[in-house]
DNA sequence: GAAAATTTGTTCGTATGTATC
DNA sequence: CGATACATACGAACAAATTTT
């Protein structure tokens, strides 16, 4: 063999617990082509295919639920089901290992001026009409809040998440929400009234260039927007 | 007040499952200010602290280890600790997510078409020296499998991640590696000699780029590189 | 290196709450 | 409203793993 042992990253192999192998079981067959809602059974059901006790399956129902694989429900025709999906589970996971990891305001930014200005472009070349009067009612009620930072903030997020989903690029929309929800979570808003409507103007010109289906002009605009953001610096989350 | 009540997104109020009050605060306590390796207690003193019986605190074990939040080990001086983070952990979360919303190639392509060009514009930046050695070592790696399809993929794979890790911003990394992930997942590598030798050459330029310290060569070389994958279109999983 | 202590892993039995029919 | 089906929760016990003595 010419690679080193020391370059190679083996997998750990855990004989310890059982209800890892009823979790990886099941996680295999969603991937190989479950859809959801499908059904998977009862506790009752599982713990005799698997040959474990019920317990033991309940640890691995909490398991897989908390990854958003499965669905629980009590009572007569209860049980397990593949789950619907759910975009903010990824951005939970995401905050939980950003905060692990102890990720920095510059990083956040960074990340956030690589991915946003795509979805203004793919915007400007999608978006519905009814998607442009969602984003113009989120810039009107984002000016309204002017004075009030915590407010303005969120208002102004759901402008940013409304672009994303104007892209109709759901990988996109997932990472915009997912970096937004750290950056909620990681920094305090702290917005001047002056700055606030600063914002706002510039979501009114990524709105303009999106409805004028310019793709290059939302692009700029959604990056200038940006760029005067992340100089703000972490004391300052105006989005 | 001016909002309607139908347009309000109304919490579910959950009485049921004891559990999920455990995970819950734990889960505040871990954003209030937890590190990885803190410690959190073994089960019985959960149980007693919490006021539920032990399988109760297992259950809320189970999720919250799911979450990647804590680490069990057993035996003395086992119990419950602060998970370290791990890239790897959300990867798997948005593939679920990715794959329940039934994600297809095309929004692949264009979120990585956002991501990476970033990514290479800023290795050029910040790449140390031995960055640039890993990276000249997958380029010659990848060439070194051209005939085999999955292997090939594999090491191109490995390339994308090299210079996502020396742009120095673990959330474009995480993004890159969860995207990558997925497509990996989801398409069959099908990749001709051909075509796998005009990849390799791609990934040389990027490096010698970044090398060169010039981002925006660099920036230049990954989006053309991305324009040409993604033209392969789904039956093409060359990176 | 062997024994003891600590802690999770697993099981059974049972009782209770809740949704559906 | 009653019967049924199902998850939720508790307690007691033993097995297995790991660290300390």
């Amino acid at each position: 063999m010419s690679d080193e042992a020391g370059a190679i990253a083996w997998k750990q192999v855990r004989t310890a617990r059982a209800s890892e192998h009823v979790v990886s079981q099941i996680k295999e067959a969603f991937f190989a082509g479950m859809r959801a809602g499908d059904w998977l059974g009862t506790e009752t059901e599982l713990a005799q295919r698997f040959g474990v006790s019920r317990i033991t399956v309940r640890d691995a129902i909490r398991s897989l639920e908390a990854q958003g694989i499965v669905d629980v429900k009590v009572g007569a025709r209860g049980g397990l089901r593949i789950a619907e999906g759910d975009p903010d589970r990824f951005a939970d996971a995401l905050s939980i290992q950003l905060h692990l990891t102890g990720i920095s305001w510059d990083e956040l930014t960074e990340a956030m001026r690589a991915v946003e200005p795509m979805t203004a472009s793919l915007a400007a070349q999608r978006a519905t009409p009814e998607d442009v009067e969602r984003m113009r009612a989120a810039v009107a009620d984002c000016d309204r809040h002017s004075g009030e930072p915590a407010r303005f903030t969120e208002r102004a997020l759901d402008f940013h998440l409304l672009v994303a989903e104007a892209s109709g690029n759901r990988a996109l929309r997932a990472s915009v929400r997912a970096l937004r929800s750290v950056q909620m979570l990681k920094f305090r808003p702290n917005t001047s009234t002056e700055v606030a409507h600063r914002v706002t103007r510039m979501h009114g010109r990524i709105v303009d260039a999106i409805a004028a289906g310019d793709a290059e002009a939302a692009r700029a605009a959604m990056n200038e927007h940006l760029e005067l953001v992340s100089k703000g610096g972490s004391r300052n989350t105006a989005v």
